[in-house]
DNA sequence: GACCAGGCACATC
DNA sequence: GATGTGCATGGT
């Protein structure tokens, strides 16, 4: 199912700012943090993020070759509060590796690539799959790429938009080919829908109060 | 105390 | 190629 037209998506984003005015979304002091911050929300709350966050700046450590050099236990421990830390850590340090092996540990040097070859370099790194290769590229490098995460899906789905089960790819192609390719639309658009999909639509939604509609299938028209 | 959160890689069939 | 599973913390 696709019934995803231009006009629809544009009173979607209209309804959610209405509500919410500039959500200013992704947070961060440099593009290196909203590249860490970007794996360490890997199905993870984004409360328990900043925590994690907080922690690495406090010993130090936001920085590539910092990361690199610290001992496993200790980059461990500062991520504890987000999740899977185990995990995240050799995540992490991938990027690291990456980006201090291919553009000396300068996410400029690295924003300069082109958009495309950039975005399968991410996708070889271990640990970075769509999403998270996805918010590196629009919120840390400033590329005009559509994220789409769980709400995205969630949001549409509910309201017939699409199946519930639509690939990444395709979803994020529909939003692509449909909107204005605008860094700034997409960065907000993306950032209303996590705002949105917070109070609202979660696996148990409230749709009583949601900006978009008393119930999950509106009319967009 | 159960359920959930902005994923991803890997094993298995 | 589809489906299942491990990873871990903090909020509701």
């Amino acid at each position: 199912m696709n019934r995803v037209t231009r006009k629809k998506l544009l009173k979607l984003y209209e309804r959610m700012a209405e509500h919410y005015g500039t959500t200013h979304w992704w947070p961060g002091d440099s593009a290196f943090e909203i590249a860490v911050g970007a794996i360490l929300t890997q199905n993870t709350a984004w409360t328990n993020v900043e925590r994690a966050i907080e922690n690495i700046k406090k010993a130090s450590l936001m920085n590539p070759k910092a990361i690199m050099d610290c001992r496993t236990a200790k980059l461990e421990k500062v991520l504890v509060p987000s999740g899977y830390f185990r995990v995240k850590a050799k995540r992490v340090r991938n990027f690291c590796a990456y980006l201090l092996d291919n553009y000396g540990g300068s996410m400029k040097k690295m924003a300069k690539r082109p958009l495309e070859e950039l975005r399968q370099e991410l996708l070889e790194v271990n640990g970075i799959g769509s999403e998270t290769a996805d918010d590196i590229l629009l919120y840390a490098c400033e590329k005009p790429v559509f994220v789409v995460d769980a709400y995205t899906r969630r949001i549409l789905h509910r309201h017939g938009l699409v199946s519930s089960d639509i690939p990444y790819e395709e979803l994020r192609s529909l939003f692509e080919n449909n909107l204005d390719s605008d860094v700034h639309l997409f960065k907000e658009y993306h950032g209303l829908i996590v705002w949105t999909g917070k109070d609202f639509c979660k696996r148990t939604p409230k749709c009583e109060a949601c900006p978009l509609g008393p119930k999950p299938a509106i009319n967009l028209g």
